[in-house]
DNA sequence: TCGCACATGTAACGTGTTACATGATTCA
DNA sequence: TGAATCATGTAACACGTTACATGTGCGA
């Protein structure tokens, strides 16, 4: 009963509904249309986890009745809802969030649009390139002690990855410009 | 009792000893200090995992009496192992492994050493490339048709994504230059 | 009337996470 | 003596995947 934290796929809806109240079929759609089908779309996985976030209050859901249609069940985050939300949004990122789960990372980030604020999202940024930076200095130290018979796809593997974060860390850099620009 | 296909977690598994045969406690220490930690280093998973590749006969461990230490099991793969690995290293590449699973395409390019021939790791770089070029032009589509209102952040993280396969792309295309070098 | 899009769900199954347990050897 | 490293495991638990089920209204 004490507030556990949730799955990335709970936060995915929760952060959905708040940005919009919709049914479960809208979110469904959402993650099949959108680049955040990562967080998958099977009806087995949104409706049971819908339900578990009505079972502990962070999202309510009404019925529509203005359809034509079978009713739809839409949802909106409860106070309580839009607090866990947004505990979560400003957790502060460590070195296994940008190691192994940065696509909930751009999830969080994504879903900072709820806060209103613009301080928070700074924050997250500045963070973000910090620990990013600290990762991309171990990746290089790897790929510079890597061990004499590794064979080229191995290598390549790794140049790979540090391809990938130098990427993040540029794109960093031009959202915290682009953010500056916009609060002076 | 079919070849039901493995979870990344006993792919990953099964090419490790395949590059080089190693115990459990071997395989957790690779998966904690190299960029593969994405794939869990916990006992919790490892050892139940090789128990399962074990029955169905895909690695067999032999125990390792020279060290002085607790007795080690070491672990290689079988015929049938070596064969369901590399069939699976030469699978073809769709849609959704680029869209949701480039983690685990990867750890394929990695693992692609043990296949000793060349030729299926290129046919790997022209096909992820092309997916990879698809999937980008999509985004890009995304991108331009976003709809009005959609918050900064969320544009944000879709530049993210594009950002992110682009280096993809990029890697992509110096991979295959440095492989047509090493096999004129 | 056939099928498709809308709309919501359930059941079985396997797997990963977390936390705990065990026991030997080496080093301070 | 105690801590750290080596080395392997188990049990509870919850979650996601896959596959299936159900029913409506609309257009061809």
């Amino acid at each position: 009963m004490t507030p556990r934290s949730l799955t990335t796929l709970e936060y995915a809806l929760l952060g959905l509904v708040t940005q919009s109240p919709q049914s479960g079929y809208d979110l469904r759609k959402t993650f099949e249309t959108t680049a955040m089908g990562s967080f998958s779309g099977s009806p087995g996985a949104i409706y049971p986890a819908l339900r578990r976030l009505e079972k502990r209050e962070l999202i309510q859901g009404e019925v529509d009745a203005t359809t034509a249609l079978r009713p739809r069940m839409v949802f909106r985050p409860t106070k309580a809802g839009r607090e866990a939300l947004e505990a979560w949004l400003v957790q502060s990122i460590d070195r296994g969030d940008v190691e192994r789960r940065v696509d909930e990372l751009m999830l969080r980030f994504a879903l900072h649009s709820v806060l209103g604020r613009s301080a928070p999202t700074h924050r997250f940024l500045e963070s973000f390139l910090k620990e990013v930076g600290d990762y991309l200095t171990e990746l290089n130290r790897q790929q510079r002690d890597v061990p004499a018979r590794t064979p080229v796809q191995s290598r390549l593997a790794l140049a790979a990855g540090i391809e990938q974060y130098r990427a993040f860390a540029r794109w960093a850099r031009k959202a915290v410009k682009a953010f500056e620009e916009e609060t002076p």
